[in-house]
DNA sequence: TTTAAAAAGGATAAAAAGGTCTTTTAATCT
DNA sequence: AGATTAAAAGACCTTTTTATCCTTTTTAAA
């Protein structure tokens, strides 16, 4: 379903995110721990979302990677964006050139019911959203 | 969503039962132009989906690609799963090694239900129920 | 101001996916 | 039987994805 890099880029922002709303920092080192994921590939997932102002970094001693109040509220649509393209939401199920009514291919109508769901689910979840949750339900981020 | 190989032996699968059904065998360089695929990997495809007799492979002069009648009934699920394994039906929507729900991704519970409509949506989907709409509605497989 | 912690960036490597080419095998026609 | 046609099989190549390593830059604290 997602790639690699967006699976990791997931599980990571939800963990930074759990975490600045304790008011913590986190290190790359805690971070690929938590999440089980390899440390160096992380860090270039990480160095995106900070590109792509998802994230923010600190460098230097008792810095480390955060979200910022205001960007609790990015979608998780946001990241698979940034991570996977959008070709998750707009793509043919078949891999036809694009996805056209008017030029469906065999799947189209049933196919676009389901990845605009998918959609909606990663619009409608937030990393406030998530993080929201995790207090209530028991959720986790690795194996 | 899938892969290309995947992508393109749906693709091909379906072209391949729609012309069984008009009686027809058809080669691969009449299916590589049809779906619009490079030759020579959709015949390592079709090799695959020969070796999982989901469809007929004919040798020689006259021969060609088949569903046989019996066959006309294999569901889009099968050929996804030779094709790229089950993991798009049972994996975890943030890479978990296992998806289950007593100990849940912040996205098992929506996730699941997601993932369990499109393997539905593949199980109720057969290359005949798909052969018998192409004659209705007038849905493509390329460009 | 030196030190050390931490991210950024670049180079590289391994693995997987995507794709091509050549030889072998099987079927049909003459 | 021999020539011809078409798929099967396996060797090979290319690109992308996944991953590591190492150096540089930044910066807080002693
Ligand atoms: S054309 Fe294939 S999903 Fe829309
Ligand atoms: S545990 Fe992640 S989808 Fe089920």
């Amino acid at each position: 379903m997602f790639s690699k890099s967006c699976e990791y880029g997931l599980r990571a922002a939800i963990f930074i995110a759990q975490q600045s709303k304790l008011k913590n920092k986190v290190s790359l080192s805690t971070i690929s721990e938590e999440i089980n994921s390899p440390q160096a590939f992380t860090a270039k997932i990480l160095q995106q979302l900070t590109r792509n102002n998802i994230i923010k970094s600190i460098k230097g001693p008792y810095g480390g990677f955060m979200v910022e109040e205001e960007k609790m509220s990015t979608q998780l649509s946001e990241i698979v964006n940034v991570l996977d393209g959008d070709s998750i939401f707009t793509g043919c199920g078949l891999g036809l050139k694009q996805c056209d009514a008017s030029a469906p291919c065999p799947l189209h109508f049933e196919f676009v019911e389901i990845r605009e769901r998918l959609k909606k689910m990663l619009e409608n979840t937030t990393l406030i959203s998530i993080t929201d949750e995790l207090n209530i339900e028991s959720t986790i981020l690795k194996p």
